[in-house]
DNA sequence: ACTTAGTTGAGATATTTTAACAAGGGGACC
DNA sequence: GGTCCCCTTGTTAAAATATCTCAACTAAGT
């Protein structure tokens, strides 16, 4: 079974994910040039509470339970921000946003989403990458932007 | 070429996939006996319009020119029953719908869209569907609900 | 200090979707 | 034919998601 499956659905030491995904993230926009700056980073952090995505309204009612009053356009703001530089994916199906854990390089990706328990595991296979690019080729279509987002049971809820 | 691939993308005579399109959909609602009551009948007309995917709301607005006064309820339950009986799919990434073209049988079906001219077609690659099932299944998933959808340029686009 | 580009604040508004409840309409059954 | 029930529609409201606009601020370079 796929590590990142492993680590989204069972129990772990999730503070970690957590806070690696945030210096990661910090190293990465120092290196490109790009401002992380306070609310970006808080609403990394939020997204980086659990591997379950989040809604951007849920986003920001905990911005809002700190300090900050925030505005929907400050959420939406943040997260153009964080989707631009590949830190966060958006999850069409749900509306909702995901931490990514390899923002480092540009990389087309596929989503398995448990309808059970929430959480959502990003996976990357060639073979799906491939296979859609195939068939969209033979119809005569150039590849853009793809989603491939599947909805079931992650190997957790399956077993219960 | 894919031949759906071609009637959507290129110029055709398409009031001929209009009222095949609901000629099926009534023999279909006949046979399931279910309802195809003018509204939903007409949404659906309206759906066929194009082989581009609608917004919800600019259904709406086509069945207000008419001569019903609607409400957005009026369209959401259309547009529920035809997706649940198969005459319809959404496209999540667009948050718009389009009219299937087989609509007897149950299908996995995987989008093209066309970010130029706003075409959409569907097609239905079994390698698309396994290479995704395969993946999820390592992973541990059980597969449920698939959403596959491509953004790019359809063949007539991507000439010009 | 000055300028400029990028960022945030604030309020409003647009878009998409659902909830809740009343009312209408068509078939099955007596 | 009447009556009951289920499905469908009307209507109002509001929830959930996303964008626009314009003003104020901040950081960075000159």
């Amino acid at each position: 079974m796929n590590k990142s499956a492993i680590r989204a659905t069972a129990p772990h030491d999730h503070t970690h994910c957590q806070s690696e995904a945030l210096s990661r993230a910090e190293s990465l926009c120092e290196e490109r040039g790009v401002r992380l700056t306070p609310i970006r980073r808080k609403v990394l952090e939020l997204i980086w509470n659990s591997h379950r995505p989040v809604g951007a309204y849920a986003i920001l009612d905990h911005l809002r339970e700190g300090d900050r009053g925030a505005a929907p356009p400050t959420v939406y703001r943040a997260l153009d921000f964080l989707l631009e530089n590949g830190l966060i994916h958006k999850l069409e199906s749900l509306n909702a946003f995901i931490g990514c854990d390899h923002p480092e390089d540009r990389h087309v990706s596929q989503f398995l989403i448990c309808t059970k328990c929430g959480a959502a595991v990003e996976i990357q296979d060639p073979a799906i990458a491939n296979a859609v690019k195939k068939s969209a080729g033979s119809a005569g279509f150039t590849v853009g932007r793809l989603t491939i987002e599947l909805q079931g049971l992650c190997p957790n809820c399956s077993k219960a």
